[in-house]
DNA sequence: CCTATACTTTAGTTTTTCTTAATTATATGT
DNA sequence: ACATATAATTAAGAAAAACTAAAGTATAGG
């Protein structure tokens, strides 16, 4: 026994349901004559009639009343099983996707406060360089730094960064000029936009010509930057939120006279409907307090 | 929240089951290209992947597999109120439309024997000259007298009937020719096709020209045209059918050199799904074996 | 390594569905 | 009673969805 056409079926359900094509039109957003056509189509393919047509209404004969049940609860279950797709697989779980450097300098120091709020919900964080694959289930949020504009993704707006100019105890002096020191120190390159322009914009206030130009340690990797520029390998050029607790101890230092915004901003970002989830929230919540507090 | 386009969930259904995009597509009579794309535009609308595509099939993910039993539940609903609609309404009462004359002279003279062999059926039998509109619930079956053409209805042969000249005991006497005496007697027209047919063939056999022929008393019902012959009113043109308990209690007589077959037949009429139903089964059983005894 | 099989992709065609506009029918107000 | 307004219907053409054909991709199995 072949279904009607579906669509006619949804059509009936709305007409139905409001005991009028008008306004199931309306609701539907197509109008009458559509309604009129599908409904018509279904008593056809049936072979008998649904409603009983009244000048200013509809109202359903006996098979449609008959029918009206079923349909409905056809198309509740259609709804039901969408919206358990929605639901969180795991609520207990929450996988991160970040960047290995923010992941290594910026949230596992802070996790353990998140561990400790929220000790219910165990964390699975994944450094990696590429945006997973939200749809296969990999992770449930990542955070991302870049310009928001993630394909079919939601994402929100975390806080900037400032490119700052930085080096171990002992190795500038903040007296004498920079541009002279500069040439006496291995310079360490982040390989990113930010630290490339942030180098070039230092070189210019310094007037420093292109041809002068020193050359670079170049590490793709802002983490290892960090790591190389504690021990004493040169001076990096490092967003702030990667360098917080060291500036907190005092382990690292900040030349006072330069400072560059970030082009880029960290974004978190997933599936718009995760956004839903309890776990997400509070993990949302969470970052947004640290993001405020900017050294 | 909308629902995804209803044509994808069935296919999605399909290739579920079946665990092949090619099984499906054979299944559904379309091709392999027609599946794959539902399929995909169905997991674009979702949001998350629904099958895991391997060489030789495929297989549900997680969300396909959760999706699943509710798109089965759901479909299984559709049909169930779709079957509902093709159910007997009423079993226990089989609503007969019958003509008027068919009903009063060859129905009703035997019901009583199948309210016997029935006695869990009651009967309404509906006497109407016009087909009543099945769609409404007017009748579940219609006996009528015709040529078998019943737009959108089935039908079965029930069988044939002749046209005959028929008298009351000594108005005609067997022996003298039949030209004489007819002239002799108000002849009686039932206005029906066959009537004026076997009218007209009988003048011709009797050599009687147009000019010369008699006049008619014309009833618009068969059953009164029985009536009135038996009345001793004049000679009649009936078929067989409509006088067979007069002619077994001989309170009629046929004159023996003529009938005719009627071009019309009896057929049995209704919506396809009613025959399936055990009240029209037990009546059409019935009726058959009343229409074999031809007198 | 070749072949056969099953899914994918793309472009173009077919089918279905929708809209517009004219039509019918009837309840409601004048 | 008559005009008016509302709701459903119908028909024809327009738009959208679905399908096919054909070429492409990937891989299991000989």
């Amino acid at each position: 026994m072949s279904l009607p056409p579906l669509k006619s079926l949804q059509y009936f359900m709305h007409a139905a349901h409001l005991g009028s094509f008008k306004l199931a039109a309306e609701q539907l957003f197509v109008t009458q004559a559509a309604i009129s056509q599908q409904i018509r189509a279904l008593e056809a393919h049936l072979g008998c009639e649904l409603f009983i047509r009244e000048t200013r209404k509809v109202k359903l004969t006996r098979q449609g009343e008959q029918l009206l049940p079923h349909v409905l609860g056809a198309f509740s279950q259609f709804e039901a099983g969408i919206k358990a797709l929605k639901q969180d697989p795991s609520p207990n779980t929450l996988n991160l996707s970040v960047l290995p450097s923010f992941a290594a300098c910026w949230l596992l120091p802070k996790i353990d406060d998140f561990q400790k709020k929220h000790n219910d919900i165990k964390l699975r964080i994944d450094p990696s360089d590429q945006l997973v694959d939200f749809e296969q289930g990999e992770a449930d949020l990542g955070i991302r730094f870049g310009q928001g504009n993630y394909q079919d993704l939601h994402s929100e707006l975390l806080g900037g960064d400032q490119m700052l100019l930085v080096y171990k105890q002992g190795m500038l002096e903040e007296n004498k000029p920079l541009k002279a020191q500069l040439f006496d120190h291995q310079l360490i390159m982040d390989v990113c936009p930010d630290a490339q322009r942030a180098w070039q914009l230092l070189f210019d206030e310094l007037l420093i010509q292109p041809a002068q130009q020193p050359s670079f340690l170049e590490i793709d990797n802002a983490a290892l930057v960090v790591q190389a520029v504690l021990s004493g390998q040169g001076i990096g050029m490092l967003r702030r939120r990667l360098i917080e607790p060291q500036l907190v101890h005092q382990q690292l230092h900040v030349w006072q006279g330069f400072e560059l915004m970030c082009e880029y901003k960290y974004y978190l970002v997933g599936p718009e409907h995760h956004f839903s989830w309890p776990k997400v929230d509070a993990f949302k919540s969470w970052l947004q307090s640290h993001f405020c507090e900017f050294v």
